[in-house]
DNA sequence: ATATATACGATTAAAATTGTCGTATTTATT
DNA sequence: AATAAATACGACAATTTTAATCGTATATAT
């Protein structure tokens, strides 16, 4: 439990690799598949998704890739998470729920203090921080 | 991704709720099974993992049942998890891995830097202040 | 004796995650 | 213009993890 998805490692290792480098160069999921032994269609999607959300920018055709757009020290590690995977709860009910339960449910409220504090500390931590 | 089981989930429900009795007074499955809807054998496999691990006391036969043992303010919501879904880690590589790929790995580093802020996080809160 | 509770390994079912397939589009190069 | 190499993306399949059930044993109050 408490696992980060592939996605995000996916994402992390991308970014990372693509800092090494000068910022306007492109990088092929390709490249990124090969080097780290990545599944080479899982890791475009991802950087296909990163383009939509504006944190990479993607350039079609041969010789194109992904280069970084966002300013990553601008962007939270929360708001990252959230963007690849969606709401950020432990459990389902902190964000919606039809647990017919709910009534009788005695630790939502604990639980979403737990969730909070995860969350704020993951709106204090950068991406440039993970990826520097 | 970052979701806690459901095994962590009852177990919560099940010390909430024995705290709200006096402290001898003994529970059975069957009362919070059915109170809070939950599976009575898997909630009862989760009462006795906590028995064995000294969180509960757990006394047989007919009128038998669970109560609490621990003091609860002195056991950190990073213990509670890790006694009852073993090591949290984010990234199974946090703690063992056969990942071939290690070497290569250029986000180990960062990602623990993570999982310990996770780790210290859950370690400075108690059951207590959750299920109180 | 019986009924009701805990104890627990083995198995099955369900859900979520991870990976693949197929096809379309874009564009640099020849 | 044709080709090749890259992104784009929905649909599907495989795998893994999680959740739940089954079956049986043991303890003990009545």
């Amino acid at each position: 439990m408490l696992k980060i998805t592939r996605k995000v490692e996916y994402a992390l290792i991308a970014l990372r690799h693509m800092q090494s480098k000068n910022v306007d160069e492109l990088t092929s999921a390709k490249e990124i598949a090969y080097q780290y032994d990545i599944p080479q269609q899982l890791l475009a999607k991802t950087l296909q998704q990163m383009a939509r959300d504006n944190i990479l920018e993607a350039v079609q055709g041969p010789t194109g890739g992904y280069r970084i757009l966002a300013k990553l020290d601008r962007i939270s590690l929360k708001d990252f998470f959230e963007k690849l995977e969606g709401p950020l709860g432990m459990m389902d009910c902190y964000f919606d729920s039809e647990c017919i339960q709910i009534s009788a449910c005695n630790i939502r409220a604990p639980i979403q203090r737990i969730n909070d504090n995860m969350r704020n500390m993951f709106a204090q931590m950068t991406l440039q921080e993970v990826t520097q």
